[in-house]
DNA sequence: GTCTATAATAGGATAGAC
DNA sequence: GTCTATCCTATTATAGAC
């Protein structure tokens, strides 16, 4: 339903803004271009975001933040051990990195490093959008039993060694960094057990 | 010597361009820009890079892998136990971005992002300086008796995870995800020791 | 090496017909 | 809601005097 050719105007515009924005950045990506891949005028995304540029950088975000918490959520469910589901979830986003020809890392971060302490629209919704993943990560391991403190930090580490790992597998055109964070993000959560 | 007000004009461009991609990537930056804050006419800039921005964005590159390599280093030589150096080379990074009011984390992430897949050159200069930041670790630890092999994995995961982290500190405000990371690689480290 | 002026283009944003 | 035309400014880059 969220990816059929029939989607609403506001709805392409959102998801195109959120792809170019992904791979060139918010600076990068000009309002025109958006309208062009998203099939509609530049009229219509001045109709929908009277807010401009900085507004439809809002929407990409808030988008990216749902379809990545989705990835995720999917990612540990698949494994009841928590430990395993993070090390797999490394190699998920490591494999869709490949695939994409090495363009489709984290949705948000070039965004995100673009636009802090300069958009504050979107540096909040960048650090919701953290907040969000490092809140599923952190509810994961609390249901595994893991005490409140450790799964807090171990929460925070997760998500900032999947974001770097992802930037550093980007630029070196190679899975290697996400496959061998992810086993070590599951050594390290296993010397928290028992 | 590298920070004199004294410095040629190029060099002037160099680290100018350096903070400025920094702090706004490298879409966001523009010549102009560059120009004035390096206090150098927009001739002089086409004088030293007749490439244009993207020979400016190369050398802005190639300076940032080297200063944050002589960080690195430092950081990396004042504990005999690598643990405890990474560890405080988190902490490090993570006053620096405080007492820059987060506006200084990682000199190179948001021009790797912006152009990677697009622009072949920057796209090089960045792989070789992600490259050479693990050598760094990678010979740290190889020097304090790990074996070979576990220097490498573990040196891919610290730089993954302090880009990580700093990425993650500097959209959060909080030194918390560096200091929080440090410790949790010190202990991943140790896990490997003996 | 430095400077100013300017070309050529692309950027964000708006107006108003339909 | 959609579309086109247009304004204004900023951008990269070049030319040529000094």
């Amino acid at each position: 339903m969220a990816n059929t050719p029939q989607a609403g105007t506001r709805e392409r515009i959102v998801r195109a803004a959120s792809l170019l924005m992904q791979r060139q950045g918010y600076e990068g990506t000009g309002i025109k271009q958006v309208a062009q891949e998203a099939k509609a005028t530049l009229g219509s995304v001045y109709h929908f975001f009277p807010g401009g540029k900085q507004a439809v950088g809002v929407a990409a975000v808030q988008h990216a933040d749902q379809e990545f918490a989705d990835l995720l959520s999917a990612s540990l469910s698949t494994e009841a051990d928590p430990a395993k589901a993070i090390a797999a979830c490394a190699r998920e986003l490591a494999r869709h990195l490949r695939e994409s020809g090495w363009t489709d890392g984290c949705p948000i971060s070039a965004t995100a490093l673009e636009t802090t302490g300069r958009v504050p629209d979107i540096e909040q919704a960048v650090a919701q959008a953290f907040q969000h993943w490092r809140d599923l990560v952190a509810t994961t391991l609390r249901e595994a039993s893991f005490p409140q403190n450790d799964a807090h930090d171990l929460a925070i580490t997760v998500i900032s060694t999947l974001e770097g790992a992802e930037l550093t597998a980007q630029v070196s055109k190679s899975e290697t960094p996400l496959t061998v964070a992810g086993e070590h993000l599951a050594r390290l959560i296993n010397s928290y057990k028992g």
